[in-house]
DNA sequence: CTGAAAGCGCTAACAA
DNA sequence: TTGTTAGCGCTTTCAG
């Protein structure tokens, strides 16, 4: 009744089944060519013993484990979430799995967890990496990242996503329009942010539209750096009829000030987000923001793993994903 | 200048350190005793070689990894994310790394993920779990599961959460009062939805306040189905003046429609939710809710694995954590 | 304090 | 169609 609580092993399979463990072996592995008879005598001592193969064994034989890791800052960025979520599906229709492991502090640990990649995933996908943190599977395992690192990787088309939001805020028809910038810190992937903000400032300078230094804030990309730049934004003496957030993350902050300060959005502000993850739809109101196909980023991610670990050179080394403009209720005309 | 690209092993090192393999391996796993001149060489070996341990050989002298694994059903749920967030940080403190697996409809990678973390992982957490998942880790590493299935387990304590929902909607004078009620499907958690709504008609029934069916609509814990819930309430001849949702991903869904229906939160109606995961603070108005300590608990699950493993049996085998009200701006008196 | 021998459980290659 | 022989890279004895 009670599981052995010893590990059976191949050997006690092919024991009880009275064959070689190379017969049980194949029967695991699914080998064409055996008697069905034998087959189904080995599968039947497999069941009755309760055998479950040692991966340790199984790795050590250089076999891979269908597995794709995964190694993100930290799970509480809706950013990775959505990138997760669709690097997960296009794992799973591979008939892969796929383990996520977030980036530690510890220098030990960070070596154990690339130690384990290496040799058991069949691709690994680099998050948001930092420098150098994809060197120790060079050569061993494909490596794709997001961002510019590396070199594979998928990104969003930053800078036309910035003129995208620009251009959306002038069709409006607002003329006083700011912009909260992204953090500066790698770890904020500051090179994307700077990109947002170069496609923005280039629209509006050809629009003919200054943008006035107290009109850039920055914010620490949280929540609470998105009230602070909109507080400090909105008690200008000539507050801005539109901000355009460098994320979504910052502009639900500036949503929550603006309330706080009694401003109606859209019809006192117009807030535009950046990324559109799941959130930005459930804010009230729901949130405009310019789009980056997260899912689909890490989709290809893990197809560009597949590719490469296949062998094949995938066809562009970095894929770049258009943006776009998803229209919601945070944005109107402004009204003074 | 480019990595090696053979695998160098403890022989090679230990080859070009002048020594033998065990004093390789007892440099690698920091033993005590042995000169300082013989560790820096070997030390030195390794930089040189770039030499990094194989696992799998590793694993099979039968050590673990250092390692949690996690079971989860999919990333898009927020639930789901604070658990592991919790969970992440309490494995991390305790120096060990944490992968999470989602749990995938496909049998072989079920088996192959679990072989996996049998011999590899020092604890499996188990979230939201079906009947019969932590079947093959028996007796062989320790499980714990969140929810009411297995033989540990965190989990909150729901028909207590219920309770305080109705005593809170109660104290705001309100006497017309509709539950959402959480799906019916296992995979949704129904025993700890069923449990909510108990504690929620307890109270409610015992101040006198009658229920009719057509203030309990069901919703399938997803966005849409906590709108469409909302809308067959606001359309009642009578509507409530106040909603409790199972859980917040229905309360923002109720959240939308009343906006669409041109309803005021909470001047119109009051709207509480269950779970306060982080976009509840998010949203306009954000969310009166009844609070499960999420991160704690995922963070006690880790805990009582630890415990588990060093061989001691936690005091309690079900961990069971109070909720508390967070009262926000979804929720005020009747004004009608 | 360091080394040599044996074996963890599995699979690839070859025999029978 | 099935069995035999090696050996993957590391660690655990036990000697030196």
């Amino acid at each position: 009744m009670t599981p052995p609580p010893l590990p059976v092993t191949l050997a006690d399979v092919a024991r009880l089944a009275g064959v070689s463990k190379m017969t049980v072996s194949n029967v695991l592995n699914e080998r064409p060519g055996m008697s069905p008879d034998t087959r189904r005598r080995v599968q039947a001592a497999i069941e009755e013993s309760g055998y479950v193969v040692n991966t340790a064994a199984r790795m050590l034989t250089g076999r891979r484990m269908n597995l794709i890791g995964v190694i993100a800052p930290r799970y509480s960025v809706p950013y990775v979430t959505e990138l997760i979520q669709g690097a997960s599906a296009a794992a799973e229709a591979a008939g892969m799995s796929m383990a996520v492991f977030t980036t530690s502090q510890n220098a030990v640990l960070e070596r154990e967890r690339g130690a384990l990649l290496r040799t058991l995933a069949d691709g690994v996908l680099l998050i948001m990496p930092t420098a150098g943190s994809g060197q120790m599977f060079e050569n061993v395992v494909p490596v794709v990242t997001t961002g510019a690192e590396g070199a594979y990787s998928v990104q969003g088309d930053n800078e036309q996503g910035g003129r995208l939001a620009a251009q959306h805020l002038l069709s409006l028809g607002h003329r006083r329009i700011a912009h909260i910038r992204g953090a500066d810190a790698p770890a904020d992937h500051a090179g994307e942010m700077r990109a947002r903000e170069r496609g923005f400032l280039e629209v509006l300078h050809a629009a003919g539209i200054d943008v006035p230094a107290a009109y850039l804030p920055g914010s620490n990309s949280q929540e609470d750096g998105g009230e602070q730049a909109a507080r400090a934004l909105l008690s200008l003496p000539e507050p801005p009829s539109a901000i355009f957030a460098a994320n979504d993350v910052a502009a639900f902050g500036t949503l929550r000030m603006a309330a706080a300060l009694g401003l109606r959005v859209p019809h006192d502000l117009s807030v535009l987000g950046f990324d559109d993850v799941t959130a930005s739809a459930l804010t009230t109101p729901a949130l405009t923001t310019i789009r980056q196909p997260l899912q689909s980023m890490g989709a290809a991610a893990v197809q560009m793993l597949l590719e490469l670990g296949s062998g094949s050179v995938p066809a562009v080394a970095h894929r770049i994903f258009e943006t776009t403009l998803i229209v919601r209720q945070s944005t109107a005309p402004p009204s003074s």
